[in-house]
RNA sequence: GGGCGCGUAACUCAGUUGGUUAGAGUGCCACCUUCACACGGUGGAAGUCGCAGGUUCGAGUCCUGCCGCGCCCA
């Protein structure tokens, strides 16, 4: 006696699987079998290494979260059933601005430094009532508590959404990048590039956002299409009576007007040239001199030059070594000034001083409906008597905004530390080209940001909830501080709080003292940490062996808005510290737009919140319609989608408890329709295989979706059936059960990457036993080995050949109006001889498939390839209902 | 203004290197309770592949120009 299957009792089973439950119960088998675990003592070449996105925390959860992650996750467990050593950390992005914002809006306060710590300060989130009054103020240590509390809470409610999802991470490799770790690592990779000679603190012209009191760097802004007007005002030309008319959108600037520039081969201006303009309201003589960025044809083609109206301002004010001039101060404002004194020069000090006198204090906008109106007074006329203002042109054109801020950006002298970049482009752009981007066409991204990069990068940021710069600078004898001889932490000292930490060599009784110290009060850019991801994760600089093991990283996965920020750092990073690239692969999800093409967003209102799906649609319901687009692609959101990855987990159900429950002998796969239909299967198999090794889980999905769905349940489930039933053939019966059964078991594992929870709760049931692997996530991934047994069939086409005239058949029921389960007494089936000969050897499952009592069998080869026709249709009676008679 | 992507059935999308009558799912129509599944099955209707040229024996696919949408950069 051969040995039976060991089958399932499909009626033990439930009728409905309850996605819910077993969501839950198998997360936590897997995590306390540590299923996810990365495993050091294996070798870097079987290593797959993942620089994940920290998801910034204080942000809502969104459905694109999902969507992204999702992808990651399907490539990461089709390459741990690959074998490879999986290292898949998590991590939270929790500090920086946006985090700032939610605290101040969630418990209503502010920030003010120079409040003294309370002790135990119990916040609560913040009531209608509470909003109506002012927000409470609270000292530094107490906000940034606040702050660590709110974001505490916000990695919980991603914590168990990742879970939910079945995102395969390795737990214990998770980290905040406010943590100590990346706290040490951020000012390690400072002490590094500062050690390189690639930072500095320079006193310039920076972006300066007003309402955050923050500068922003090149990554953070947004051009914004506005309305604004071209304003014509008349400059005069010392020691004449001539005039000439330049254009602005910011007359509010006059006052800081420190030089006219033309184009060198406008020849309406060339005798200007060298000549002192005086500019109107305040007289003040400013050089006149060319420049090649002048456009001719831009306003009158002669402009002036204030400190600081646009980035070429700050070009020509270099240049030229023209004087500063600023009137925009940190909060935005007109700052007093005073013409005639020290700088400020005017032909008539008094008559400036009483026009400026009425902008001072005043916000942009107020300033320059007044500066109007001053303009159209006659006595505000450089030279002569007419009134300056010669005319208004509306205009629409691009403004320079802080990507989350209000209002227009003004460039303001201040301190800040930047990175070296723009001498490195050459460098950026050949690691650029090193990193393989897929799709392809994202590298392009980079290449334009990277070679449109006109600043350096600034790192330092005026805010609270971040990490610290590891620096103090010495005061001199009356107390100022000495920036050029700024004092660095020891790398033992990290990470360090200098405001609260002495610098080496000082002690706390020095702080604020001439000739003692005092501490650089600004945090980095939060890219300055993120841009460390592979870094913090591989122990850069605090454990070289783990270094060596994990970076660079296979793969990072990302969306395209962020390329030019923290895929551009993370590469400038890298290039920086070890002139290496960070990771091999980059792969760019696309976005979810709302159902119009729309981009979601909150303040739209579009955003769809994934909890809800996760409900409705199961887990793997949701990561079947993630999985479904393909890398780079934006897709607009379907709930369609979902309910059909929801089918599939009912379908995969279903099938797997018919497959298992199907009893007969151990035989190998012998019969021609089971061989024919194996050898189709390794066609999929090689063709997800082949998507997957390009990080393309779409088309994988899609070809082993539609071979599982049409091939195996609607064709050869329906086939075998017969088969399976017949007690007078044991070896057909025993070929049959062990193909189903290799069909399921190489089906669920082409689908396990995209649908964790179903393929593994059917896997368990007896695949895990059978073929030895416990969980179906670290099976071996199909391949030829799977097939070895299994000879090839006579035919290569006798599978389509049996579908074809099973189609023909259930086509004549239907157009005779009956079922499909209808027998059939007697028939007709015509096809071309050849075909005929084909089906031959499978036309006895074919015949039970169609319960077919009776046939005959007709060439004809009128009929296309492959192409089958029944006449002569007799059908038997329908049976009675059993239990009716 | 420069660049990239997209435009295929009513909807959401596939369509590799050019190669027969252009595909899937949803939706629609008709039929079927069938012993894994009605959260199902069978069959059907449905497309000027954005437009106009060109290359080719042959173009959804390659080239040129235009139109529309989106994004990146300035």
């Amino acid at each position: 006696m051969t040995d039976a299957y060991r089958t399932i009792d499909p009626t033990t089973l439930p009728k409905h699987f309850d996605a819910p439950a077993a969501e839950e119960r198998w997360d936590q088998t897997w995590q306390e079998q540590g299923l996810y675990h990365y495993d050091p003592s294996r070798p870097r070449q079987e290593t797959f290494v993942v620089d994940t996105p920290p998801p910034t925390v204080s942000g809502s959860l969104h459905v694109g979260h999902v969507f992204s992650y999702t992808h990651t996750d399907v490539i990461v467990r089709q390459q741990r059933m690959c074998g490879l050593n999986i290292f898949y950390p998590m991590g939270w992005d929790d500090n920086g601005l946006p985090t700032e914002r939610r605290v101040q809006n969630y418990y209503h306060l502010r920030c003010d430094p120079s409040l003294p710590y309370e002790e135990g300060l119990e916040l609560e989130p913040a009531s209608a009532k509470v909003r109506k009054k002012q927000p409470r103020l609270v000292s530094r240590p107490n906000f940034i508590e606040a702050c660590q509390q709110l974001t505490r809470e916000d990695e919980k409610a991603f914590l168990a959404l990742w879970r939910r999802l079945g995102l395969s991470v390795d737990w214990r490799q998770e980290y905040a990048t406010i943590d100590d770790h990346c706290r040490r690592v951020a000012q390690l990779s400072f002490l590094d590039l500062y050690a390189r000679g690639m930072l500095y603190n320079s006193d310039a012209p920076t972006l300066w956002d007003v309402d955050f009191q923050t500068a922003v760097a090149q990554a953070e802004l947004e051009d914004r299409e506005l309305p604004s007007t071209f304003n014509d005002l008349a400059f005069g030309v010392e020691g004449s009576e001539e005039e000439f008319v330049i254009s602005t959108t910011r007359p509010e600037l006059l006052p800081a007007c420190v030089a006219v520039a033309c184009h060198p081969e406008d020849e309406r201006y060339a005798h200007l040239v060298g000549k002192r303009a005086i500019t109107p309201l305040f007289r003040v003589p400013v050089p006149i001199f060319t420049s090649e960025l002048v456009e001719k044809d831009k306003g009158t083609g002669i402009l002036m030059i204030c400190t600081f109206g646009d980035q070429t301002d700050v070009v020509w004010w270099r240049e030229q070594g023209l004087p500063l001039r600023q009137i925009i101060g940190l909060q935005g404002r007109l700052l007093p000034v005073e013409f005639g004194s020290e700088g400020w020069p005017s032909l008539d000090p008094a008559a400036a001083n009483v026009f400026y006198d009425e902008l001072a204090g005043q916000r942009p906008e107020q300033a320059r409906e007044r500066i109007l109106v001053q303009l159209t007074r006659p006595e505000a006329a450089a030279t002569g008597h007419e009134a300056p203002l010669r005319g208004q042109r509306q205009i629409r054109h691009a403004v320079k905004f802080f990507e989350k801020g209000d209002r227009p950006l003004e460039l303001v002298p201040t301190r800040q530390w930047f990175c070296r970049l723009l001498d490195r482009k050459q460098d950026l752009l050949s690691k650029g080209d090193e990193v393989q981007w897929h799709p392809s066409f994202m590298g392009h991204r980079y290449r334009s940001w990277t070679e449109n990069l006109n600043l350096d990068w600034c790192i330092s940021r005026q805010r609270y909830f971040g990490v610290s710069f590891p620096v103090w600078y010495p005061l001199d004898d009356e107390g100022k501080p000495r920036y050029d001889e700024p004092l660095l932490a020891a790398r033992e000292q990290l990470p360090v709080d200098p405001t609260v930490t002495p610098p080496p060599g000082y002690d706390q009784a020095q702080r604020g003292q001439p000739g003692g110290f005092v501490a650089e009060a600004d945090v980095f850019d939060t890219w300055f940490t993120s841009s460390m991801t592979p870094q913090i994760s591989s122990h850069w600089q605090l454990d070289p062996a783990r270094h060596e093991a994990l970076f660079p990283a296979d793969i990072r996965p990302q969306s395209h808005e962020i390329i030019r920020t923290w895929a551009f750092y993370t590469i400038a990073k890298a290039m920086a510290h070890e002139d290496s690239i960070p990771w091999r692969h980059v792969l760019i999800s696309g976005w979810i737009l709302d159902p119009d093409r729309k981009k979601m967003s909150k303040s739209k209102g579009n955003v769809i919140v994934p909890t809800q799906l996760l409900e409705d649609y199961t887990a793997d319901g949701v990561r079947y319609w993630a999985a479904n687009a393909r890398l780079g692609v934006d897709t607009a959101f379907d709930e369609k989608m979902l309910s059909m990855g929801k089918r599939l987990v009912t379908k995969i159900f279903n099938a797997a408890k018919f497959v298992l429950a199907q009893e007969g002998p151990v035989h190998p796969v012998t019969h021609e329709l089971d061989r024919g239909f194996c050898h189709q299967l390794l066609a999929v198999v090689r063709e997800a295989t082949a998507s997957f090794e390009e990080f393309e889980f779409a088309p994988a999905l899609r070809v082993t979706e539609g071979f599982f769905w049409s091939s195996f349940t609607d064709s050869y489930l329906e086939l075998i059936k017969g088969r399976t039933r017949g007690q007078d053939d044991p070896a057909g019966r025993g070929s049959a059960i062990a193909a189903l059964r290799l069909g399921l078991s190489v089906l669920l594992r082409l689908l396990a990457p995209v649908l964790p929870y179903i393929t593994e709760e059917v896997w368990s049931w007896i695949l895990a036993e059978q073929e030895g692997h416990p969980s179906i996530h670290k099976a071996p991934w199909p391949s030829e080995a799977d097939f070895a047994a299994v000879p090839a069939p006579a035919d290569a086409t006798s599978f389509d050949t049996a579908v074809a005239a099973l189609t023909a058949i259930n086509r004549a029921k239907t157009g005779a109006g009956v079922g499909v389960g209808r027998g059939i007494r007697s028939m007709v089936l015509h096809a071309r001889r050849a075909e005929l000969d084909r089906l031959g050897p499978v036309l006895d499952d074919v015949l039970a498939a169609g319960r077919v009592e009776g046939h005959t069998l007709a060439a004809n080869e009128e009929l296309g390839e492959g192409t089958f026709e029944v006449s002569e249709l007799d059908l038997l009676p329908k049976p009675p209902k059993p239990g009716a008679a």
